[in-house]
DNA sequence: GTCTATATAGCGATAGAC
DNA sequence: GTCTATCGCTATATAGAC
């Protein structure tokens, strides 16, 4: 963002590379070496772009969140509640390969923040909590009274079989569920 | 099982401290000086019991699964099978405020170890496909021919509903969807 | 068998030359 | 702004007295 950055995209990339390796690796696992070797910068020189550790964590999250708002943006242009809906289940499925492997990048962050930086999980919540609140505003369109309810239904049913798809090394879980997924919403009024 | 353990219970002392310990903390934040602490066992004398780390992390997956066994064995108890399903999703309910504090102890553990350590997680992801097994066999004796596919559906929506109330801190999600999952199970032939 | 003291390695973070 | 060298800490694991 300042105007003489030197090498542009540096942290950039020094983000990007950090969600992909907290996303196979776990955030717990993954040391500031293997972050600063993957994105090509200098182990010291990390120290220059984040004070912390965990201010690089902060900064994958944000950068989540910014991928989940263009997805869900993507899907606004989609003419009815129940595709855009339909299109959010299958977010899960264009790369079932990689979520089957490594589970949910944000369902995995969660989880795993949650047994440790306190103000990390809260961030890592929110986000969650973005993609809860634009279904559940997608029910709503569809005239549902009860689609808080709904949401946390799609939602924990998604994550769910991630979790199962990710423990038994089986992309097919996943792929039916989300198929079974879409055939419910398919069945409301 | 030797006949001269001196005090007898040190070694299962240190396993069920160190699954209550993996629960709450996550088996990579947890340390071995923790671990002895907690059972009130001097840390060098651990590797007497246990031959490594890995190897009292083993031991506490089996923990783990003797107590399934012991609950689904308490289940099998009941009359009929949709009783033992019900009860079978209410075993997440029982302890529902630590569940939405730290997620469901077989859960995260698969989820973490899937990241890491492949023979351990291997280990953990029976455990979990013991408790599926049991679930596809009741609802087979239900009549339904989509036995496997219902047992998937039955526990990823709990293990869903697991990660969304722990991520929001929300304990009533949990309970309001087992209780969804209970109705579901009520609708089936 | 029990326990203390310690070896060894790898981590996050910093200092300071350039 | 960039990078190297290194500090200080904590982890697993072991050696060896008792």
């Amino acid at each position: 963002m300042t105007d003489l950055d030197p090498r542009p995209g540096k942290r950039e990339r020094l983000v990007a590379g950090a969600a992909d390796l907290l996303h196979r690796q776990g955030v717990q696992r993954t040391t500031l070496a293997q972050i600063a070797q993957h994105a090509d910068v200098p182990q010291g020189n990390v120290y220059y772009y984040f004070k912390s550790r965990d201010e690089l964590v902060d900064a994958v999250i944000e950068h989540r969140r910014a991928m989940v708002r263009a997805e869900l943006a993507r899907l606004d242009k989609r003419r009815t509640p129940k595709s855009r809906l339909k299109g959010l289940a299958e977010t899960w499925t264009q790369s079932s390969d990689t979520i089957t492997s490594h589970g949910c990048p944000l369902g995995g962050l969660s989880y795993e923040l949650n047994k440790s930086h306190d103000g990390l999980a809260e961030h890592a919540a929110t986000v969650l909590r973005e993609i809860l609140h634009w279904a559940e505003a997608q029910f709503r369109e569809l005239g549902r009274r009860d689609a808080a309810a709904l949401a946390v239904e799609l939602l924990s049913g998604i994550q769910g079989a991630v979790l199962l798809a990710n423990t038994f090394g089986d992309e097919a879980l996943l792929i039916s569920q989300v198929r079974r997924i879409e055939r419910w919403l398919d069945s409301l009024g």
